[in-house]
DNA sequence: CACCGTTCAGTTGAACTAAGCAACGGAATTCGG
DNA sequence: GAATTCCGTTGCTTAGTTCAACTGAACGGTGGA
């Protein structure tokens, strides 16, 4: 046994890999050329530049589908623009936060408090009024010296739907209490109807400048694809026509660029594992399956308790194939927190719960009157039901049943 | 048959509560002279 | 007498609860054709 485990370690290592450099695949890897989007560089670099004047650039706001590059081109036009202001001795600073980060980023105060750490200050993580929060960051930024600082949130949306625009209005309104330090702000959001049900004040001031970021096509997804492939694999390791099958099918999906790469990546993991010289088209076909079980899977596991517990019942009644209403997981849910020994929380939560569960996309969940047999939300399983026994067992494991 | 009021089973929004935390200020304790 | 520690109070956030208004189509009754 032993002897047969390193024969395989030693084979493994033998082996040519197909990677060389798998980060460029990955989600937070920002490339030196970002192909078919001059445009929203060229604009985002206008309205960043006079940051180099040290006067305070507009505020930005980008829209577009996720993978469509908003991430990515801010990353690598503020980092150009953090660069030369070095060089120039100008005092700048950028944060970006990621507001969709639970405990980190999804309410005002964390928002605030998170900033303020940015700036070497350490803020409670509770007990603070909100405003005396604001005070510690202004002050944290409001050091002597001019300087500017360009904040960066993405997911927007998420904050907002969350907390309502109170958040967007204070920060914007930041910079009348600061002496020494403008404040510009760049919005990411996925939804592009976010600012229309936004206080018109908060739009205006807001999103001073607009960029927008339509969906790749399968022809510009290709490109991006063999730009990236180029640095993360060997040469003439991808098989004629795996690129455009993974554009094709990231295409399908709104033109999901982080979708096709990751695509692209773990088919090359799956390879490098069968042993295989090549990556070919049947390891995208895996790859496609890998994925989606394995989003869902980390979703699950990263879920609370109490989440788990509601996804378990609904998985548990849902078995038999039928519909199945809030009344009917509420009374299993009850049960199962017996068995667990957790709190049962109320229906209302539940409620809430179901509502977010149908969020990440694990269950549908639609509110549907039944005439007079009342009103529920009528709940479905929204994954494959391949993976369901892996997701059943792993909650079985969190739970310890 | 068409129309209309009733009814049910949750949904949904808002106000409220408990648990945890930090800051503040006064009381109690310690300490050095 | 000053410095330090302790402790209770107040006020904050947040997750979850309680309360109550609201929902919307099927049911079943009514009247008209």
């Amino acid at each position: 046994m032993k002897k047969g485990l390193s024969n395989f370690f030693e084979n493994y290592l033998t082996k040519n890999p197909l990677f060389i450099n798998k980060k460029a695949l990955q989600g937070n890897f920002t490339p030196e050329n970002i192909p078919h989007r001059d445009e929203q560089i060229k604009q985002l670099a206008n309205i960043l530049a006079p940051a180099l004047r040290l006067e305070k650039p507009s505020n930005v706001f980008c829209y577009g589908k996720s993978g469509t590059g908003k991430t990515c081109v801010t990353d690598y036009v503020t980092s150009q623009v953090y660069d030369l202001s070095k060089k120039k001795k100008i005092d700048l600073k950028i944060c970006y936060l990621n507001c969709k980060l639970k405990k980190i980023a999804d309410t005002e105060y964390r928002l605030i408090a998170e900033l303020a750490r940015n700036f070497n200050v350490e803020v409670p993580a509770t007990g603070l009024p909100t405003e005396e929060v604001y005070k510690i960051f202004v002050k944290a930024i409001d050091t002597k010296g001019k300087k500017l600082l360009i904040l960066i949130l993405d997911e927007i949306d998420q904050l907002v739907s969350k907390v309502g625009d109170g958040v967007l209005y204070n920060l914007t309104r930041i910079n009348s209490g600061l002496k020494n330090c403008e404040l510009s702000i760049i919005g990411i959001s996925n939804d592009l109807l976010f600012t229309d049900n936004l206080d018109p004040r908060i739009k205006s001031s807001l999103s001073e400048e607009e960029l927008v970021f339509p969906p790749y096509n399968a022809i510009q997804l290709q490109d991006i694809l063999r730009e990236r492939s180029k640095i993360a694999f060997r040469a003439n390791v991808v098989e004629e026509g795996v690129i455009q099958k993974c554009a094709a099918y990231a295409a399908r999906e709104h033109g999901d660029a982080r979708r096709a790469l990751e695509l692209l990546r773990v088919a090359g993991e799956l390879a490098e594992r069968s042993g295989s010289e090549i990556i070919q088209i049947r390891h995208i076909d895996g790859a496609e399956e890998k994925i989606e079980k394995d989003t869902v899977l980390d979703v699950v596991r990263t879920q609370p308790k109490q989440s788990q517990v509601t996804l378990y019942s609904i998985l548990k009644v849902c078995n038999n194939g039928k519909q199945i209403f809030t009344g009917d997981v509420y009374d299993f849910y009850k049960n199962i927190c017996k068995d667990v020994g957790l709190k049962p929380l109320t229906q209302r939560r539940i409620s809430d719960i179901i509502a977010e569960l149908d969020m990440f996309g694990i269950i549908n969940a639609r509110v549907v009157s039944k005439g007079r047999y009342g009103r529920t939300k009528e709940i479905s399983i929204g994954i494959p039901s391949s993976t369901m026994p892996k997701i059943e067992e792993t909650l079985q494991e969190g739970l310890g049943l």
